[in-house]
DNA sequence: TTGCGTTGAACAAACGATTGTTCTATGTTA
DNA sequence: TAACATAGAACAATCGTTTGTTCAACGCAA
């Protein structure tokens, strides 16, 4: 067992309260030079550190964030959390992490027991609109932040992308490129990145004077499978569109499996556009064509945001939203895999 | 703020005690029915769920463990730890995650940190050998289970694959199909899995009578990045291997990158061996011949070997081994594609 | 009526730290 | 010399649970 205050005080002919003092630094502690040395060596001899759940009992703060997301598997997620523990590691906080796989009950599980926990605050990227776990968080007063996916729109803090404009640039690429029917594999109406990628979808369509045709939406949801079976379906209409806009990089992955296994070429036959910029969009061959997100950054904010909660004691709504941006690839363009066309501007973000 | 059992006793008009034996089901509690009644609902209307760094400074044991790893990012270590949380979160407990990008200082930081932290065990993926951060959670009693990598051979309990095996059958492979020279990919010879699958692939060419010959064998480290510079040092000799056999996918990808770079085709110019079969290696194109190891299955049984310490309350030295199994796919031959290739045997475990 | 066995709960001591308050020498000033 | 600061630490309460022990009241038999 580790040493504890109590032994040391022992040891130091000291009561456990002067221990503690010197250890934390206490600026209110007055104490004699040679009692100080004498308990600055024992505690770095014994190697002493304080025992963090006494600690977090006492200070009701456990220095514990958590991360709850659908899948870690999919590498928008990976990179989503080392942003997170990359900002919150250096300011002593450990991160745990917990997955949902889509599942509303998995969520308020995991959340209930973050709660049982004491997790100092909770980063959150598997809402669904209006969702009863968010609104809980709110109830319970745990500090959390939400990303890329929001719940209740301006009621929590939030980062994200602009995922209208992302939806927009998405297909007006594809209209620049001349495609006349463009299909869209779209996220759920419950997920604001579904409705809004979709509503930007929509909104191109429109202002390329484009006819509207609803059987060019097919819901895909989010994972690779997914993708894979709107895309058959939309790929074996008669009339099949030349272009896709997938609503996350995922799905176009899955689209692009189909396609191939279809015989279609790509950019050729079926152009594909994604959304995030994972880094298996520019690894795929031909690259991925995508809507550029800061993936890693998403993760530092929402942990600056979390900490800045925590530490000030009060919930915030802030929003950071940054720009997304198109890169395009040979998805969409035969032979724009060049180097040059394979990192995106620098991402800028608003408030 | 949550409610506590001080509350509710106050409200039951019960000493806390009382309440918590309720809420634990107490076997040793004798209590009125009507005491019951009147408890039970009150924890059901008021959603008494215990303070957990309460309970856990009190019953020594916090329900948290913690998965050390070098990168989320690489798709490996996300199905790990995926493995992980799937065997450990149903039986109630939470999961840390920590990151070193292979640091053993940062390694070392977050063994500490989670030791303050009183994790009830460690499963670690990122440890080297004979290493001193392993040799520490030893000496402090730490239940820990090492994955892939091993530091002191039988020293700890173990999950991983038999490496040499692996080393040899994927480069038997090369040989089989007429390889004559045949590079590899080298891990580090401060890692297990570095030294193993390197004597496998020795163990091959000696086998098959072929020259053994030290340049063709780069380190690459385990990272894309290092995949790629060994490879371009490899493919860049006069006398290039027509083979590489990487010590992981990930560095098998970076080869990849560099040899299409270099207007080299695969598998036709050089064939290409990776090790892990990570999703990712399934999707590229060509498809990647791997040496299948069941990833999630590693995880799910480091979780399991490491609750079944934490809860005898003694640390175990068992060793759960599988079986590697080669997968073959176009980066070796041509057309190798066909779905039934894809899918490895399942794989089998020894102790 | 006394004594005893049960029942049904209350009591109290941890777990290990933090922190406001109190105490005791020692030294200083009037 | 008496009164009083002050330095240097000890004291003690507290965070919320858990759990071995004690206790009061009641019923019943002798």
């Amino acid at each position: 067992m580790p040493v504890t205050l109590k032994e040391l005080a022992v040891r130091a002919r000291v009561h456990p309260s002067t221990i503690s003092r010197v250890a934390n630094n206490d600026p209110s502690l007055r104490i004699a030079p040679t009692t100080r040395q004498r308990i600055e060596t024992l505690l770095r001899e014994t190697e002493y550190r304080p025992n963090g759940v006494a600690r977090g009992l006492k200070l009701r703060q456990t220095f514990a964030l958590a991360v709850v997301i659908p899948d870690i598997t999919n590498p928008f997620f990976a990179a989503l959390f080392r942003g997170v523990e990359d900002g919150a590691s250096p300011r002593g906080y450990n991160v745990l992490l917990c997955n949902t796989d889509g599942s509303p009950e998995r969520q308020r599980s995991h959340l209930h027991s973050l709660h049982a926990r004491r997790v100092d605050g909770v980063i959150l990227a598997s809402s669904v609109l209006r969702d009863p776990s968010v609104r809980w968080l709110r109830h319970q007063h745990i500090p959390h932040v939400l990303v890329n996916r929001f719940s209740d729109d301006g009621q929590d803090a939030f980062v994200g992308s602009d995922d209208v404009v992302g939806g927009l640039v998405a297909t007006r690429h594809l209209v620049e490129l001349g495609h006349r029917r463009i299909g869209h594999l779209a996220g759920k109406l419950t997920v604001s990145t579904g409705v809004l990628r979709r509503r930007g979808y929509l909104g191109a369509i429109a202002d390329s004077g484009l006819p509207a045709d609803a059987a060019l939406i097919a819901e895909s949801g989010y994972t690779e499978e997914g993708g894979a079976r709107a895309a058959e379906q939309l790929l074996s209409m008669r009339d099949r569109p030349t272009a896709i806009f997938a609503v996350t990089d995922m799905t176009a992955v899955g689209a692009c499996t189909v396609a191939r296994r279809m015989g279609l070429r790509i950019p050729e036959d079926v152009a594909v556009v994604g959304y995030n910029d994972i880094p298996l969009a520019s690894r795929l061959v031909p690259g991925l064509t995508t809507v550029h997100v800061p993936i890693h950054e998403f993760g530092a904010a929402a942990a600056r945001l979390l900490m800045e909660q925590i530490e000030t004691g009060e919930a915030s709504r802030r929003r950071v939203i940054f720009n997304p941006q198109l890169v395009v690839r040979g998805s969409t363009v035969g032979g724009a895999d060049a180097p040059v066309n394979r990192r995106p501007a620098a991402a800028f973000a608003t408030e």
